[in-house]
DNA sequence: ATAACATGGATATTGTTTATCCGCTTTATA
DNA sequence: TATAAAGCGGATAAACAATATCCATGTTAT
């Protein structure tokens, strides 16, 4: 039981584009180098981000992708479902109506209440937090001259 | 990202223990026939359970496993615990340490907080319940006569 | 027309979970 | 004291999910 690594590379994805100017796009394969991940899988997950309308993807020469949402409206659950999809965290394998003889209508597993309330009280906490949360939290000193190196990437990389 | 099956097995299991009279057990094989489950597979989670010291073993001919805890001393996220271990849902690739070229040590990741926090959140759900509350729920009236069946086979089963 | 990009499907690789097998120890009982 | 039935632990296989690659296609600036 484990969040995929693609939740965490598609905030820091999210955040390198948040560095664009307006009408700047970066392509998926420098995203991908940045982020030091397997370029053909993190095209993939883009595609995700793209269905779930938090980037926007620009096809063709000069193409790329780019921020679809201001990051203040992006929370990091939004990100986690784009990746992870709407598969619960538990799920019941039926057994208790197995052993007593009960339909499946029954509904007759006794974890499924708590297991959607701790689903729920966790996903409350990722509700609560913004990407634009951890763009701030990024400009604390120790990262501020690493961080002005990457913007500066990211203008060298860009495509307008 | 989805919890084991192996953790509602338990719960179900630790139900059918707790029908036994003192100085009772029942037999893995008979146990995991019961949950119809793989037999050979679910003795490896009875380990984990008597490892976590929530059932007792005994070896030998007339053998089996028993409660060693009361039920009421049971929470669900003491079983999720000893059939999932220690791991954390969430932890660091150290992307962004990488992407700033930071040491390690920094503890650079912007999510890892947040992912702790709603991993607490969502363990202390699991705290709040104990299997005997379980055992109060599957008292209703809907369960009744099955109930009785499986207490019947319990007596059937069991080896003293 | 061409080159650089995203798209989507098919497929391979890797890792984790689930399952099996076997040789071992333990213990009640014949 | 031999035996049978149980748990124990290590090695290994099978099934599944996550990660990664490849390729044919569509789009667009030059």
């Amino acid at each position: 039981m484990h969040m995929k690594t693609g939740v965490e590379q598609s905030v820091y994805a999210i955040l390198l584009l948040n560095m664009l100017p307006d009408k700047a796009v970066l392509p998926g394969e420098a995203i991908s180098q940045q982020l030091g991940v397997s370029a053909t899988y993190f095209q993939k997950l883009l595609r995700k981000l793209v269905s779930a309308d938090l980037i926007a993807s620009v096809p063709g020469i000069k193409g790329g992708f780019k921020l679809k949402k201001r990051i203040e409206e992006i929370r990091i659950y939004d990100v986690y479902l784009a990746i992870e999809g709407q598969q619960t965290l538990y799920s019941s394998s039926g057994i208790l109506c197995d052993m007593l003889e009960l339909r499946e209508e029954d509904r007759c597993c006794l974890l499924s209440d708590l297991m959607e309330e701790a689903e729920n009280a966790w996903k409350s906490v990722l509700k609560k937090k913004t990407v634009a949360d951890l763009a701030e939290e990024m400009k604390a000193e120790r990262f501020a001259g690493k961080l002005e190196s990457l913007k500066a990437w990211v203008q060298d990389t860009m495509v307008i």
